[in-house]
This record gives C-alpha cells, structure tokens and sequence, in this order.
DNA sequence: CCTATTTACTTGTAGTGTCAAGTAAATGCT
DNA sequence: AGCATTTACTTGACACTACAAGTAAATAGG
C-alpha cells in the first residue's frame, strides 16, 4: 500500500505541533519541580486524588485519570507514599485492587502546588489563545483522543473540583 | 497577587490538551521502536539530518531543529554513532563545534522508517482531523511557541525535503 | 596581547519511565 | 466444585533524560 505522505500544511502543522509537545511537558516540570519539588504528572496525581470523593482512588482509575500505565503509576506512587504525601490500603470489596489515598501532607502539597502551576499554564498556554481557540484546541484535542485513547479511559466527563487539575 | 484560576472552558481544554501530550509520545515510540527499532526522537534527528545540506547539521543547530538540549542529544548522537547511523566529525571553522552527518545506513533507516511512522502520525492525528483544525492546529502550536520558546530556536521557516520529518 | 567570559559541546550521576515477568485474587467455563 | 483465564496490581532490570560539572576553543575587554 502506498504511503499517503502529509501535504504541505499538515507538515507545517505537524513540525510546530510536535515541538509543542516535546517542550511543553519541560516547562511544566521545571516550574513544579523548582516551587514544590513535584514532577507534572506527580502533582497531576495529586491533584486527580484531591478531587476525587474521600480524595481516594483505585489505581487502575488513578492511572486512567492521569493518561499512565499501571507500572508507572504503582512506581511513582510508591515514592509519594515514601514521602507521605499518598497512602495504599488495600481494596475492601476487591483483593485484587488497592486504593490510593491523599494524605493531610498530600492534600497541603496540591494547595501550595496548584497557584503557581495555574500561572504556568495561563501564561505559557491561555495567554497566547484567543477565546475561539481555545475551544478548537478542545475539539482537536477531543478528535485526537478518540484515536490516540480508544477506550475513552480518559474521557470521564468533567466535574468542577474544589482544588486540583488546574481549578 | 490573586490566582487568575481557569474556567470551565480553559480548563476542559486544558485536561484534553494534556491527555494528547502524554499518549501521543508514546503512540510514536511504539510504532518506531517496534517497527524500525527506533525512539521517535531518535528517528527526528535522523530527519533532520536526512534533509539538511550535505545531510550535516553541527549539534547546536541540530538540537534546535529537535527541540533538545545539547545534553540530551550529545547522548542520542552517541547512541546513534555507536549504531552507525551518524558520524561526528570536528567543525573545520569553529574548532569547538562538532558535525553531525548521516551515514549510508542512517539515511537508509530513515527512508525505510518513514513510511511506518508517517502512516501512524497520519491515521492516529490526520484523518481524526478536518482540514479546517489542521490550519487551526497550526495556528495554534504557533501561538504556543511563541511562549514555549521565546527565542524561537526551532521556528525555522520550513523547506520541502526530499526524505525526512515526515515527507 | 593577555585575561575574563561566553559558547559549544561532553560526560557522569541520579531520577524516571518502560518492558517483562511475577503474584494473587476474581471471574468464567464445564 | 475445579481449572483456566483475566484482572489488578507490584517489582526488577534496563533505557533514557535532566542536571551539574568539566573541557576546550572562540570572543570581548582593557
């Protein structure tokens, strides 16, 4: 089968759409980690915890929530578990599954976090879109997923939170 | 000074947005890794190379084009010429820059990698897309960059290559 | 021209993510 | 009920990236 090469402005599209994702985790990381020592997907844990009701999860939703695999997720819960920010009991109705669990340190941490993270992404992403972008970058978004996460696990319908994803 | 906190639509977008930049690495890598052994970053520099003069790049300019620092794709260049698919020689003008060059066998993986990898950019982001979102896309990683890198160090006008990012 | 600074890397270490394998509990089949 | 399979993790080894420090050449200032 012949390969259906990108036009012109898909490549053009694609070149700066790539350099956006290589560079923007980056910035949030650096930004996290010099304020409150978290990684982005470490507060990205947090905060889905802290949102969640008894700011509690079982890992294969949290690891869902938070776009990650299992392995991933286990390991770096285990080290915000070492440094008491999260806790692991096991599942009451299920043996096989374990919760997690944001601690009164975990709970602080998010809180402190999630001002100067919000700023963050007002000022590197908001800030440079005008309203009726951000909704195109919604649905672009929106259209990408149904490809690059065909189960939809992601895909659970927005609630407003009282603190966490960027409130 | 007061937390200027995303609304409902900011943040919809937001949580969407960065669901695609954590799935979408990995959707590549996997496909690159599997079918041309391959990290899509590895395979990046590899285009670049393929479509610079003389399939040459010194590594500053080549870590610009990659959005990588120096550091990062010191150790990839290594990885690669330990492989045989880059060579480095000295600049001859400016004796503390170093020459990258794809060898026969570098060119040779990109041209039979990109068939591949640009079928996957284009059934797992194109064909999700209308050609409307696609300039839409573009304008908005633009927009993007403008923040994400200010010095504009990958905002090279685009040339038409013969093989290469995603021909 | 001689020294200070900047530029262009390279390298070592430490932290994170991925992959493969392993464990244990729940479910499905007969 | 009993065995096979699937689900829900956990763990260890390895690979990759980031950060910090180091080297060497070019440039800038006095």
């Amino acid at each position: 089968m012949r390969t259906r090469w990108l036009d012109d402005a898909e490549l053009d599209a694609w070149v700066r759409f790539i350099a956006v994702v290589e560079l923007l985790p980056g910035v949030l990381d650096t930004q996290l980690r010099r304020d409150s020592d978290l990684t982005h997907f470490e507060y990205y844990v947090l905060a889905m915890l802290s949102e969640a009701p008894d700011r509690t999860l079982r890992m294969t939703h949290l690891a869902a929530r938070t776009n990650a695999t299992l392995a991933r997720l286990s390991h770096v819960v285990s080290r915000l578990e070492a440094r008491g920010l999260v806790r692991r009991t096991p599942c009451p109705e299920d043996g096989r599954a374990t919760n997690a669990s944001l601690t009164e340190d975990g709970w602080a941490a998010v809180v402190a976090a999630a001002p100067g993270h919000v700023e963050t992404v007002r000022s590197h992403v908001f800030d440079a879109l005008r309203p009726e972008q951000v909704d195109q970058l919604r649905e672009i978004a929106t259209a990408l997923l149904t490809k690059l996460d065909p189960e939809g696990r992601m895909t659970t319908p927005y609630r407003r939170p009282r603190a966490g994803a960027a409130r």
